[in-house]
DNA sequence: CAGTGGTCTAGACCACTCA
DNA sequence: GAGTGGTCTAGACCACTGG
C-alpha cells in the first residue's frame, strides 16, 4: 500500500502554498529517486492523483498541477450533500421520520436482502443555504449498522458508514429522472406543485460487493444543476 | 500498446459462446504465459476489463466473468445514442439545421474560442424506436473539423470524430437540469406542453486538451431512465 | 538534442480465499 | 497449503515535446 499513501504525501505538497496551479513537478524518475520507490510505484500514486483531477500529464511534456484543495472530491462523489459542502455552502439535515420496519419487497429486491428483513428507514429533509433542496428516502440493512441513531442522520450518513462503521463507500449507482411534484412533496420543499423536480435513486456499495443503502430522493433542480464529469476508459 | 490490443482479443475471448457469464478465467500468470507477456502487461489487460465492467475480480478468490457484449460501453460514455445502440435500439438521427455561424458569446466562452471564429451550429431531432426521444443544438469548431458534412450528422458525431477525424474524444463534462417543455420544444419532441423533460449541456474533449463539441439537449426522459455508475478513486 | 511520460519485462514477496 | 490477485522493484526501450 505504499502507492496510496505516498499519493496522499504527495496531495498535501501540492497544496503547500508555493505550489501554484499550473506549475510544473519533477520528473518521475527524480520523484521516485526522492521518496526511494521504484518508478512504477510513483507512476501508480500520480495515476491516482490524475483521476482525482488534481494533476495533469502529457506526454513530452511534464505533469501539472491543475487545482488545489477544494474540489478535491467533487468527482466521483456518492452524496450530493458532499459537493454542497465541498462548495462551502451550508447544509443542514431535519429527520421527519426514522424507524426500524420490515423490508418491503421493492427495498429488498435493491439491496440483495430476504424480503422482512431488518431495515432503517428515515425520511429527512436536506437544507442547503437555509432552503430545503432535497426530500430524501432511505433505506439501510439493519444487520450492517447496529448502533445507528438520530445523530448520525442529522449529520452525514457517509461521514457516519465510512468513519464510524469504518466501512468503505466504493461505488454508487444513480438513476435520475424528471418528475413533476406532487402536493406532498412541493409542501416539504416549499416549491409549487408541479414544479420540475429531480427523482434520483441511489444504491451504494462497499469495497467487498455489500449493498449499503438504497435512497429515493427528490431535488428541487431549479436553483442548482447537476454536473458530472464522464470519462472514457480506454 | 500491447495491453489494449490485448484487452480486446481477451474482450473477443470472453464473448465466445463457451464462456458463460459467472465463470472464472485462468489466473494472471497462466494468461500471460498463455499470450507471452509479462504478468503486469496482462494485469493492465485485465484492468481495461474491470473498467469496462466486463469482469470483477477478487483477491484470493479470481476472475469471473459479469456480463458479455450489449453493456460494454455504457459506462463511462458520452453519447446517449451510442447507450441506446448499446442496447440494440434503432437510432435515427433528422437534421432540421446546418449552418456555419460566428460563434456567439456563450458558446465561444464554453469552447475556448475567441469570439466570432466561426463553428458549426447543427440541430438534430434524434429518434429511438422511431419516437423523437433528444432534441439537440450542437457547436463545434470549425478549424478542427473542416469536412463536416450533413451526412456526418446524419450518422453518430462521435464516430465522426474519433474514425474519420482520427481525435479521441477523452471525456465530457455534463450538466443536467430540469425543464418544462416550451411551445417550440413541445412541438418538436411530440409532447404536451410543460412536460418534464431534462436538459442537459454536454461539454466534450479530446485527449490533448482541446474542446471539440458543445451541447444543448432537451431530452423526453418519461420513457426513459439516465442512468450513473459513479465511482470512487481512491 | 535532452528530458519527459508511456510501455514493458522478469523477477519477488505478500494477503487473501477456499478446499 | 495451493492458487489467486495485489503490490513492488530495477532495470529497459520507446514516443513525444520543447528549446
Amino acid at each position: 500500500m505504499i502507492y496510496k499513501s505516498l499519493a496522499e504525501t504527495l496531495r498535501a505538497r501540492l497544496n503547500e502554498k508555493e505550489m501554484q496551479t499550473g506549475s510544473v513537478l519533477p520528473g518521475e524518475k527524480t520523484l521516485a529517486q526522492e521518496y526511494g520507490v521504484s518508478r512504477m510505484t510513483m507512476r501508480r500514486a500520480l495515476a491516482v492523483l490524475v483521476e482525482q483531477g488534481l494533476i495533469e500529464r502529457r506526454h513530452g511534456s511534464g505533469t501539472r498541477l491543475l487545482k488545489k484543495d477544494v474540489h478535491h472530491e467533487t468527482r466521483n462523489l456518492t452524496g450530493f450533500c458532499e459537493i454542497m459542502k465541498a462548495q462551502g455552502r451550508s447544509v443542514m439535515s431535519e429527520v421527519l421520520e426514522f424507524e426500524v420496519m420490515p423490508a418491503p419487497p421493492a427495498i429488498a429486491s435493491q439491496l440483495r436482502l430476504q424480503i422482512n428483513e431488518r431495515i432503517y428507514y428515515s425520511r429527512r429533509l436536506r437544507y442547503v443555504d437555509g432552503a430545503p433542496l432535497l426530500l430524501e428516502d432511505s433505506y439501510m440493512p439493519v444487520k450492517l449498522f447496529h448502533d445507528l441513531a438520530l445523530v448520525h442522520l442529522e449529520g452525514s450518513k457517509f461521514d457516519y458508514i465510512e468513519k464510524n462503521c469504518g466501512i468503505n463507500i466504493s461505488g454508487n449507482y444513480e438513476s435520475l429522472t424528471p418528475v413533476l411534484a406532487d402536493g406532498e412533496i412541493s409542501r416539504l420543499l416549499k416549491v409549487a406543485r408541479d414544479t420540475p423536480l429531480l427523482r434520483i435513486t441511489s444504491l451504494s456499495y462497499s469495497d467487498s460487493g455489500v449493498f449499503l443503502n438504497y435512497s429515493i430522493m427528490y431535488r428541487n433542480a431549479s436553483d442548482y444543476q447537476v454536473d458530472y464529469h464522464l470519462r472514457r476508459g480506454r
